[in-house]
DNA sequence: GTTAAATATGAGCAGATGTTAATATATGCG
DNA sequence: CGCATATATTAACATCTGCTCATATTTAAC
C-alpha cells in the first residue's frame, strides 16, 4: 500500500500521457461510451457512430494500443470491448466535475446578464 | 442519484475530450505533479520541470482554459494551482491501471522468455 | 522617470494527428 | 476456384501541437 505521491519517473509520464491523450478525442469517446453497453463489432460501430469505416478502424488500433480497449477476432469480423475497467471512473469523474465546471460558468453568464 | 450512461450529447463529448487531452503530454502532467504539492508561481515550476519559461507559460495557459488549473496574479508573478480536484483521483485511476497493464506485459515478457 | 525581474505572446518550424478515398488483406460462401 | 463481406492499411492532405527564439507586457525597485 505504498501511498501516492512519489514522482513518476519521466517513462511512466510519457506512458500515462498517451492513455489520457488516446481519451482526448471526441471520436474516440464516442466509440468508447458505445462500449460500455458491451463488445460490438466494427461494422455496428461505425453505424453507431457515424463515422467512416477507414477512421474508426484507426481509432480502434489507436485505443487498442493505449490498452483501453481489447480486441478480439472471430471468423470475419473483429469486436472490440473496454479493456480496462479505470475508464468506467475516468469517465465519471471527468463528466462530474465538468457539469460543476459548466454549472459556474452558466451561473456567471445568468449573474452578466442580470448586471445590464 | 440519477445512474449515468445517457449518451452524452457532441458537444459535451468535445468538452470531455479536451479535458483528458490536457492531461495528454508528459510536461503538462509534470507540472500538475508539482502542483499537488501545492501553489506555485511560473518561476517555481520551470524550475522543478526544467522546461523552458516560455514553453511552461504556454502549457499553464492550456491547462487553465481546460479547466485544470487556476491562476491568481499577485504583483510581480502569477500563481497556478489545481482547480479541479478530480484530477487526484484520475491520476490514481490511470497510474493503476497502467500498473496492472505492465505488470501484465512484465510477466508476459518473462513467458516469452523462458520459451525458447 | 530608468532599470530589472516575472510572465506572456508572436512567429517560425518540425513533427504528430485526424480525415478521406482508394486499395489490400483476410475470411466466408457457393 | 470466383465473388462478396468485414476489416485493415496506404497515401495524401490539412490541421493541430509542442518547441524555441525573440520580443512585448506588466510590476517592482530604485
Amino acid at each position: 500500500m505504498k501511498s501516492s505521491h512519489a514522482l513518476p519517473p519521466d517513462e511512466a509520464l510519457v506512458l500515462i500521457a498517451r492513455h489520457f491523450a488516446a481519451l482526448g478525442d471526441p471520436l474516440r469517446l464516442k466509440i468508447v461510451h458505445a462500449l460500455i453497453a458491451g463488445e460490438k463489432n466494427v461494422g455496428e460501430l461505425v453505424r453507431v457512430t457515424g463515422g467512416l469505416q477507414a477512421n474508426i478502424s484507426r481509432h480502434l488500433h489507436k485505443l487498442v494500443s493505449a490498452g483501453v480497449l481489447v480486441r478480439r477476432k472471430q471468423g470475419n469480423q473483429a469486436f472490440y470491448a473496454i479493456a480496462d475497467p479505470s475508464i468506467y471512473g475516468l469517465c465519471e469523474l471527468v463528466c462530474g466535475s465538468l457539469e460543476q465546471r459548466l454549472a459556474k460558468l452558466t451561473k456567471a453568464i445568468k449573474v452578466t446578464a442580470k448586471r445590464r
